[in-house]
DNA sequence: ATGGTGGATGGTCCA
């Protein structure tokens, strides 16, 4: 069983780049963030000639999630239960295989302080709340997506340099550290201790080039789940392909 | 060097 997490920077820009990985990498469940497109036009004939359904939670322009999956999606649910109707679309869960997936495109914040900042917390919060009123810590529950926070040091290619930024800052870390105390270890680190190993790189400054990073897009299990995973990779070759995502895909692989 | 690139959009906003 193999579930991979991608932001994708848009479906209608990366179709051919999202289609020629799924192709390859031949995953079980892809879960997709910034979409940036309403429901109605995401391109599931491409997915469904592949042999995959697709459930939405889509919005014009911004934002976005979608799950790609080979087995029938479950208990589907859109955003958190109490969000108003025009939230942002940045939830989506679904219960695949007994597994409890939910994926996430956690806020950027912008910067340290910003209005969209104190949203990305106060997200984050309803985000923890969201495990502690719907989910069980005990059963196989899987969290991933575009965290956008890069946890520790080891996951920001020069850390002086991102001090007290967004992405990286402690509080964005503290929150983050809630929410995996619900039950969550990152899936990750059960199998790589090594820094430098990233999973988006900035457009700008040939970023990729220089492997100047940050690793933000995370795959967290239960501890009953984590029993079950074999390894999670990183792959970077799609953000070397034409017209690439800033993301490159994190894929688990569970027994 | 306070920039730079890319996507949606059709002015800027967002990342």
């Amino acid at each position: 069983m193999k579930i991979a997490t991608w932001n994708v920077n848009s479906i209608a820009a990366r179709l051919p780049v999202v289609l020629k990985w799924v192709a390859e990498a031949q995953p079980d469940v892809l879960c997709l963030q910034e979409i940036k497109c309403v429901d109605a036009k995401f391109p599931r004939d491409d997915f469904a000639r592949l042999g995959y359904q697709v459930e939405t939670h889509g919005q014009p322009t911004y934002n976005g999630v979608a799950i790609v999956s080979r087995f029938a999606c479950q208990e589907v649910q859109r955003n958190f239960p109490d969000a108003e109707a025009n939230a942002q679309a940045r939830l989506l869960a679904a219960t695949i295989a007994g597994i409890r997936i939910v994926n996430v495109y956690i806020p950027n914040g912008q910067a340290i302080g910003a209005d969209k900042y104190v949203f990305k917390l106060d997200w984050m919060k309803q985000l923890r709340r969201f495990f502690d009123t719907t989910c069980d810590p005990n059963a196989e529950v899987l969290l991933c997506g575009d965290f956008n926070v890069a946890p520790e040091d080891r996951d920001v290619h020069d850390p002086q340099l991102w001090q007290g930024s967004v992405l990286v800052s402690a509080a964005e870390r503290a929150a983050l550290e809630e929410i995996k105390a619900w039950g969550f270890v990152d899936a990750f680190r059960l199998h790589h201790q090594d820094g430098k190993l990233f999973s988006w790189w900035d457009y700008r400054a040939v970023a990729f080039r220089r492997n100047a990073g940050l690793r933000i897009d995370h795959i967290w299990v239960s501890e009953a789940l984590a029993a079950r995973c074999k390894d999670v990779v990183i792959d970077k070759a799609p953000r070397q392909w034409e017209r690439p995502s800033d993301h490159t895909p994190v894929v688990a692989e569970f027994e």
